[in-house]
DNA sequence: ACCTGAACACCGTTCAAGT
DNA sequence: ACCTGAACACCGTTCAAGT
């Protein structure tokens, strides 16, 4: 083994996520410092700022992992478009989505603490939307679903649709649409469907938090109730 | 006004903590620093290390202010025992903490990352599980009904009944169950009746984390099949 | 292109010392 | 009893400099 054959091969994104991971894995997400991380990889802590922009672009890259690693667990995003039933297809996703935040614990607050999604993590909730537009939900049903579904197994950020620039809420130049359609059709779909639906006041972006929660909430005791009378008949 | 009048009061816990609300209202809970927060007081950073153990003992004590603000809001933790309209009184005790913490949006993160609830945050969830025993809840239905609502508007931590000391678990010496009786009512019928349910191995404490997560997704998902036949008919 | 050393502006916290 | 100064062991990050 010669000197050559010693020397370690050089950082990449890729090995710093990896090694991330496993850190965080390891000694949880608090201990996950550059400084921590550099001496795990045999580096100097600002090496490491080659490779990634910061702590924040560090954390938006391993939200990102994990939505990959999800997506694998799945055996992939796609789905059987004319199985119409969507709460086998959906469970066994999120029962997926399980398996992998067991395995990373720390992944549920790092997703929290993203402020917006990255591309991984969009494609990832459009084809959930995609499995729910194929068993029947319209595109009302389906954005509400998305906001009770955000504080179960991934972190479904419901600041997703509330752009802290208003300017950004009105991207609805022709190409830029004509694109996403492509590639997300169901969020591109969703969009359009809601958009116009209530210019009023408390709903800033797409979403009214209130009548989210109000939802989420009434589902929640609705389906508690159901539960109640049945152990009352049994 | 001479020298005395102008001098500064003394702290205290209390003021420590006002002073620490303030601050990450206006500012964030990024902001608030114990170093950050003793210049809002007109103090070193070391002062407040009298009135509050460190860092974690002042969340801890931030968390209890916010529940009790919550019962303030809420006009009191009493309710009417003969009231079997479960829903109803949930739903407003719930809408009014959902108030409280609209006006503290960082509350929620304290909540997640404190690892054991206070005694007032206890209190709490024992006035709950009140409102659902008064409604007819089985121990066992009111159980899982605490899980599925831990995500929602408080931040019900899972953990409370998860205690990182295997000892902890086995707490049963008569004297200190009678005392949490008296004061607990609820939580301790709700211990006992739950308690010798299983004793396998995944529920190292007394919950299954895996059956609670299926509860709360098969309710959410049931839910949203109900709302999607309800459209269809429509 | 990739990595480093020194330095800066922060953290929480201890401990001996002041009044 | 209550507060402080100095110090320690950490953070993330910049920037000029090395190969």
């Amino acid at each position: 083994m010669t000197a050559e054959a010693t020397q370690r091969t050089p950082l990449s994104r890729e090995r710093v996520l990896e090694a991330a991971v496993d850190l965080a894995d390891r000694k949880g997400l608090r201990a996950l410092t550059m400084r921590a991380l550099a001496t795990e990889l045999d580096v100097e802590a600002m090496s490491l700022y080659y490779h990634v922009k910061n702590k924040e672009a560090l954390l938006d890259g391993l939200a990102e992992t994990i939505v990959l690693e999800i997506e694998e667990e799945c055996g992939g995003l796609a789905f059987d478009d004319s199985n119409t039933d969507w709460q086998a297809t959906l469970r066994e996703r999120i029962l997926h989505a399980r398996a992998v935040v067991l395995r990373h614990p720390w992944a549920p607050r790092v997703f929290e603490s993203r402020k917006d999604l990255g591309p991984t993590t969009i494609r990832y909730m459009d084809s959930i939307l995609g499995i729910m537009r194929a068993g029947g939900f319209s595109w009302d049903l389906a954005h509400h679903a998305m906001h009770v579904l955000s504080s179960r197994a991934l972190g479904f950020s419901p600041e997703l649709f509330e752009p802290d620039d208003p300017d950004a809420a009105n991207v609805d130049s022709a190409e830029m649409m004509a694109a996403m359609a492509e590639q997300l059709p169901n969020i591109t779909g969703m969009m359009q469907a809601i958009v116009p639906h209530d210019p009023d006041e408390a709903k800033v972006g797409w979403c009214d938090d209130q009548s989210e929660f109000l939802f989420g909430l009434d589902l929640v005791l609705d389906g508690l109730e159901r539960h109640r009378v049945a152990e009352s008949a049994g």
